[in-house]
DNA sequence: TTCATATAACACCTTTTGGTTACACAAATT
DNA sequence: AATTTGTGTAACCAAAAGGTGTTATATGAA
């Protein structure tokens, strides 16, 4: 898997594993091998998830003795933030056509 | 593809096609053709994304004579919102941390 | 040095994705 | 009635995703 940038944020997220590997990184920096004991799917698997979050710039890592410490980098995730943003404004006139239609009514 | 309800909100984004197919369903209302007719992929596989975005609940359809006419169900996205505004907090410490390490060097 | 551990690097398999073409069918048009 | 138009769907394909397991390498500790 992985050789070119083919994995952007809303591909990471897609998967719950993956997201759920983001939470966890959220409240502490992990090894691989703390990372897999969170999950049932096996330690390879999880360092593919890895890659792909990688890929996506949601995590970063560093070298710690023999282990590879993952961080969470939130930052990506703005995109995601501002892309749904756009479409508020079509939930919230639904919710304002519904109110017209009741405030007509009456 | 799609048997069971196998996608969920975010692999329904995670698609580009899709997302654009959204954008283009919040401007206005449109049938099959006239989607198929914005991309530059075959009917089918705009039918197909259409199926997907429609398990995820991301767009509604009603007949109209022979066409089929799909209309934009934003409301599910407010989960992906609420999901990404929980690592707000985080984006906001790293500058936070960072403010604060730039403070005691000086 | 020796041994255990953490991770990397493969090879392999199965399922899913995203796309195609071809054809059937129903609704409008003429 | 015949034709055109919009849609549904089946069959197929290539590539990628997601998983397994095995082997190799590098680091740390005894």
């Amino acid at each position: 898997m992985s050789s070119a940038a083919r994995h952007d944020v809303y591909q990471a997220i897609a998967d719950p594993t993956r997201r759920q590997m983001l939470k966890q990184l959220a409240e502490k920096d992990a090894s691989i091998k703390e990372i897999a004991e969170s999950f049932s799917v096996s330690r390879t698997a999880i360092v593919k998830h890895l890659h792909v979050l990688s890929e996506a710039k949601l995590v970063s890592d560093r070298k710690e003795g023999r282990a590879k410490i993952y961080s969470l980098q939130p930052a990506q995730l703005m995109e995601v933030k501002e892309w749904v943003s756009f479409f508020e404004q079509y939930w919230d006139n639904k919710l304002a056509n519904l109110k017209n239609l009741v405030e007509d009514k009456e």
